[in-house]
DNA sequence: TTATGTGCAAAACATTTGCAGGAGT
DNA sequence: ACTCCTGCAAATGTTTTGCACATAA
């Protein structure tokens, strides 16, 4: 595992990074408390919180903060966007091609120094479509 | 003051919505509690919580869900984009035009019904590059 | 008049932090 | 050894909620 200076390779971060990178739904930080401490009981949430924030610091994992209450976290560092589903919640990355020619716009039009973007999408996911369907007939 | 239906025209609820559109810095529920209490001091956080989900829900104002840990409020509801400032927090908008054309773009690789987008841009405000480069030369 | 809204306070969540003991280098 | 890290628990910060009273329609 590839760490940032001035961190140790701990169990700890070593299996929250191997969890994270098993999945490709975005988990809360309590979803990898829970996924983690199936290998680890005795981790603390703290702990989890602590190095999920300090690998986001450090570029190793992507932190989401996208809608919802609570932030999401992500293995996959390369740029990529991300849609939610606005009935059931769950977020889902969008494989299409980032579009870094938005920020020239950005900044066209900005006294910011642009630095990049995210693009969250809003859309009802294919099971949600589903539900919907089977209950608009009832 | 144009409401949904079953939404009374309570005073409450008109000095937020002022006290909201008199401002673009996009305040969070506690700062919009603040403005208001200046002219009805003894209204509850919890009325102003109330109230703002009300709104959002009903499209008379926008709740933005961006990064930050505090869910923030805009008076306008027309669609645009925002951009955060890295170093201190600050929300703005971007007076862009909006991409629509990229809901296509989604909707090509992804088995969601998209309803939308936002764009969060992030970047340097104006006043932290001036700071920046002030603690440069020390 | 009556359904809805309000103030207040407590509860529910989400996240951060202090500290004494533990572990990586 | 000497830091840095962890588990635990308490603190903090944000948002939601229950309830008795108030008020818009």
């Amino acid at each position: 595992m590839e760490q940032l200076p001035n961190m140790r390779l701990t169990t700890q971060r070593q299996i929250i990074l191997e969890e994270l990178a098993k999945v490709t739904s975005h988990p809360t930080a309590n979803e990898v408390y829970d996924m983690v401490r199936k290998r680890l009981p005795r981790i603390g949430l703290g702990t989890v919180y602590r190095n999920l924030e300090l690998m986001a610091d450090g570029g190793v994992i992507l932190k989401l903060e996208v809608g919802g209450t609570q932030k999401r976290f992500d293995a996959t560092v390369e740029p990529h966007y991300h849609i939610r589903c606005s009935s059931c919640g769950k977020v889902d990355d969008v494989h299409m091609k980032v579009q870094d020619q938005i920020n020239q716009l950005a900044a066209n039009v900005s006294n910011y120094e642009i630095l990049g973007h995210h693009i969250e999408f809003s859309g009802i996911c294919h099971d949600c479509q589903i539900s919907q369907k089977k209950s608009a007939i009832n």
